[in-house]
DNA sequence: ACGCTTGTTCGGATTCAATTCGGAAAATTT
DNA sequence: AAATTTTCCGAATTGAATCCGAACAAGCGT
């Protein structure tokens, strides 16, 4: 950010041009949206765009990083309820608030989503990934069975990855080869499975 | 394609033209090169890059249906040899001749995929989908008694996108938190896990 | 080999979006 | 209410993408 907003003036203008840029965003997609629509829409000049971010791309940063912490916030108090229920239970639960977030206002955070998976692909996404870990850990240790099983921070990587990927993929689809359901259910058997057959692995010894 | 190259020269016209964008696409990201610079490395004029190509886009969608054709032609002749193998050593087999694939010629494939999983999202890797279906449904057929499973559409799925955008993901990662090994052990520990689980369930009616 | 048609190349001209800049207007302070 | 700071703006600049028509090369019938 160029500059900081001292007047409240100011702060209503740079949240007018971050949400002037997921309408347009949601509309022609990242790439087609122009710095005078967002200003337009925002109802400021092309000018003050610059006053407070360094240049366009920082605008879809700051949406970037607004997604995320939003997606935290959303998930941070689901967290205590979550690692009470069972495996399968859980992840259903977590992929179904997870699908209506992204779908709210419409689908606002889903086509952020798609734009913060494609040019990010690390930088802002990274402290989803952290909550999340953090989710896994306290499941673990809600469930204190599950501490056999190995490879945990591997089997939390591809989950998590594969898990949120899948989820976005399959909601940008405009035809996909399976329902949302069809998918929830399979990745949470994906992870039931594991662990259930992991536990068995160990247990014998 | 603006038009058809019916001359040898012009084939090789168009053919440093995609070159030059893989090459000036692993030196500095689709985002920051230009057609001036793609012009300059295929060592032609800026105009004759529109003689071919209606525009910038259409060199990277050029680029990434060559990256999926490569990469079926490289799945291709390895599926008689994977299906024979047992669950897991399979899909170690995949995911090592993958990351191999991938890193070749100083990762050239590797940050198209990156690209390619971005803006297209679906358009150009749904062949390559099809081709991993097709050898999951070979595997199948080798193996018949992992026909009992439910649900294959569905994990087929989770593991396509799943696996490959973690795989992708985890190579891009300049400091990964799990190694490659790890996480195609990880996977493969997933496969085979579900399966094993599954047919145990299904056994027992 | 020669003229004619068609295919190819090129780089300057054009278009359009991103960014800059300097001054006017509004808010705040003195 | 003057001075100062903050904010806003849109015309001007910049640079990249695209267009275009002239010049060059290849194929082809005679």
């Amino acid at each position: 950010m160029a500059r900081k907003p001292v007047q409240q003036r100011a702060k209503a203008t740079v949240d007018a041009i971050v949400e002037a840029g997921f309408i347009a965003m949601a509309e022609r997609g990242p790439a087609a949206t122009t710095t005078r629509q967002i200003a337009d829409i925002a109802g400021v000049g092309v000018g003050s765009l610059y006053e407070y971010f360094e240049n366009k791309e920082e605008i879809f940063r700051v949406m970037s990083e607004r997604f995320v912490a939003d997606t935290i916030a959303m998930i941070q108090p689901l967290i205590p309820t979550i690692v009470r229920k069972p495996i399968k239970e859980a992840v259903l639960d977590l992929l179904g608030h997870f699908r209506d977030f992204l779908q709210a206002n419409n689908e606002r955070y889903l086509k952020c989503a798609r734009y913060a998976m494609a040019l990010d692909f690390e930088q802002h996404v990274e402290p989803l990934q952290k909550t999340l870990s953090e989710l896994v850990t306290q499941y673990l240790m809600h469930h204190p069975e599950t501490l056999k099983i190995r490879n945990i921070p591997t089997m939390s990587y591809i989950m998590i990855n594969g898990g949120i990927y899948s989820v976005v993929r399959h909601l940008c689809d405009p035809a996909p080869p399976i329902t949302f359901d069809e998918l929830a259910g399979g990745l949470a058997d994906m992870v039931s499975h594991y662990t259930e057959r992991e536990m068995a692995l160990v247990e014998p010894q």
